[in-house]
DNA sequence: TTCGTATTTCGTAAAATAACGAAACAAAAG
DNA sequence: CTTTTGTTTCGTTATTTTACGAAATACGAA
């Protein structure tokens, strides 16, 4: 009677992560935040990406679910900036994975 | 007049290879795989998996479609291993995005 | 307070995903 | 040829995802 395993915390999590980042604007945007180690408007994102405002809004919500970026306020604006932490936890997840 | 991107090529493929790996039963499968350094079969997985075997088959599948495994028949088994080429690939991606 | 700007939420529709059991298939064994 | 074994495909259902425009919200400026 083989056991069906339940699945390691690190296996959800990665899989969690990796889904986060399964789309093309949400790549965009990580890589933006990431490289330029700097933060973003989504005012700046609807420029440069062939989506309309709800939908960038939606994308900035489930990265922001993910909790790979997060939001403060400067308003008018909502300042996007990567979440370090769990940019430093999907980095090791992945680095795991490949290495 | 802010022109729209289209998406680098690189960016559709780590979104495209994330979404492959967005589930937990396939980033077990493609952990067993790599981290093992062995092939497998899907008779294995299934016992071991908490899913039937057309479930699994059709995350074979997939897996199978992103080119992240192969499978080589091995009569009356299927024996899937690590697409070692786009691993390599979805790991430099990956390195390029976090480092 | 009213106006204007930046952004999100709501409502909706189309498409994709995940899951299962039943049926089909492929190939070795009897 | 028929059976058995391992696996996949089919048909179906429930859920999630992606997308959009319209309406709502938040908040500083006038």
């Amino acid at each position: 009677m083989d056991k069906k395993i339940v699945f390691e915390e690190d296996i959800t999590e990665l899989a969690r992560f990796a889904k986060a980042m399964s789309h093309p604007v949400r790549i965009h945007i990580l890589k933006k935040l990431a490289h330029m180690n700097t933060c973003c408007y989504s005012g700046d994102l609807v420029e440069e990406l062939p989506v309309g405002r709800s939908t960038l809004s939606q994308h900035l919500k489930e990265l922001k679910n993910a909790g790979l970026i997060q939001g403060e306020t400067e308003a008018p604006y909502i300042k996007y900036c990567l979440n370090r932490e769990n940019w430093e936890k999907v980095r090791q997840l992945s680095k795991d994975l490949f290495d």
